[in-house]
DNA sequence: AAGTCGGGGCT
DNA sequence: AGCCCAGACTT
């Protein structure tokens, strides 16, 4: 049985497109409130078209992979302006549009419009390998071809939709990347890696190199008025675009991160509050992982007194508006912390 | 073909 | 702490 996700309720374009860029590297479970949300800001895509680009950062804040949401806009943009406020029913022209790469175009052509297109994501991957017993890693490309091919003869011309959403609820629900529930699964008499009780080495993983880890130093700095001082990431690197606390960072040898927290501290401190008489009231620890490296992360929050003018490139934010504005899930995890180690 | 780009849940 | 996820884009 399938499960109910309100992406599935009304298949239009609009609402199978957010879904499934949402969707990317991204879990069910996690995109379902933001799913929720998004729709009910921005239900039309003209409206999603004509938002402020703010706003719709906002609304994907948390996330991850920002550039999804960038794209996103640029896509809706270009539907508007190109084809008059409708996607085209066309592999080629959805191909085209910003953020419409193989699966995209497969998922959102066939759930939408029932074009035959057979959609590969990472579980239709897993489900293949070991439905044919391949040896080979699939993260190579030309191992990614061979396996495209396989799901375009597997195609169910007659229904390309539902057929590509079943194949993703059996990776999903039954042919799970560790023990695989083939007890359950309706291919467990198809299965060449079944067969060979080789289901749980298959697909292999190509091995991957360790993340280096930088050191952070994150500050929770609050005025008399609980205004709280942060600013807006420019516009190149990673997370531009957000809001994020005042902070810095370095790579660091895990062993010398103390050392690094210290000196980092120095310098944001001088260069930010440059106020001996600020408070220490907390200190918080965590990991933060990114795609390529891991953050080790030691927040502090101060107590400024009185209202104090904020630094060149900083601003006082009002309560309301930390809650409005976007900031990472490394800096919403600092803000929302209940229960800081007092120091 | 490799690197970049987040975040969270499960084991 | 490692693995993997309804990937796309740049170099």
């Amino acid at each position: 049985m399938a499960r109910d996700l309100p992406w599935r309720r009304e298949r239009t374009p609009y609402r199978v497109w957010i879904s499934e860029i949402m969707l990317q590297q991204t879990r069910v479970g996690t995109v379902l409130p933001y799913y929720t949300a998004f729709l009910a800001a921005f239900p039309e895509l003209g409206q999603l078209a004509a938002a402020p680009e703010d706003e719709v950062m906002a609304r994907w804040a948390g996330l991850g992979y920002y550039s999804r949401a960038r794209n996103l806009m640029a896509c809706a943009r270009e539907v508007q302006t190109r084809y008059g406020g409708e996607f085209p029913a066309d592999p080629a022209a959805l191909r085209g549009l910003p953020g419409f790469g193989p699966y995209t175009t497969a998922a959102v052509g066939s759930l939408a419009f029932g074009l035959p297109l057979a959609a590969l994501d990472g579980n239709v991957i897993r489900v293949l390998c070991r439905l044919f017993a391949l040896e080979d890693p699939p993260a190579r490309p030309a191992v990614r071809s061979r396996l495209q091919v396989l799901a375009d003869e597997l195609l169910e011309f007659a229904a390309p939709g539902d057929w590509n959403e079943a194949l993703m609820e059996l990776g999903a629900r039954v042919c799970l990347p560790r023990r695989p529930r083939c007890a359950e699964c309706p291919l467990a008499t198809e299965c060449l890696a079944r067969a060979q009780g080789r289901q749980e080495e298959l697909p292999r993983r190509a091995e991957r190199p360790r993340v280096p880890v930088r050191a952070v130093l994150v500050l929770l700095v609050r005025d008399t008025a609980g205004r709280v001082l942060a600013r807006r990431r420019g516009d190149e690197g990673m997370l531009r675009g957000l809001w994020e606390l005042p902070g810095a960072e370095r790579p660091v040898d895990p062993a010398g991160l103390d050392e690094a927290w210290s000196a980092l501290e120095a310098e944001l401190r001088a260069a930010l509050v440059g106020n001996p008489s600020a408070r220490e009231t907390g200190t918080l620890h965590f990991r933060h992982v990114y795609s390529h490296f891991q953050a080790q992360v030691l927040a502090r929050r101060l107590e400024l007194p009185g209202q104090a003018e904020a630094p060149a490139g900083s601003v006082w934010l009002e309560a309301a508006d930390c809650v409005r504005l976007g900031f990472s899930a490394r800096d919403r995890r600092i803000l929302d912390e209940p229960c800081w180690e007092v120091t």
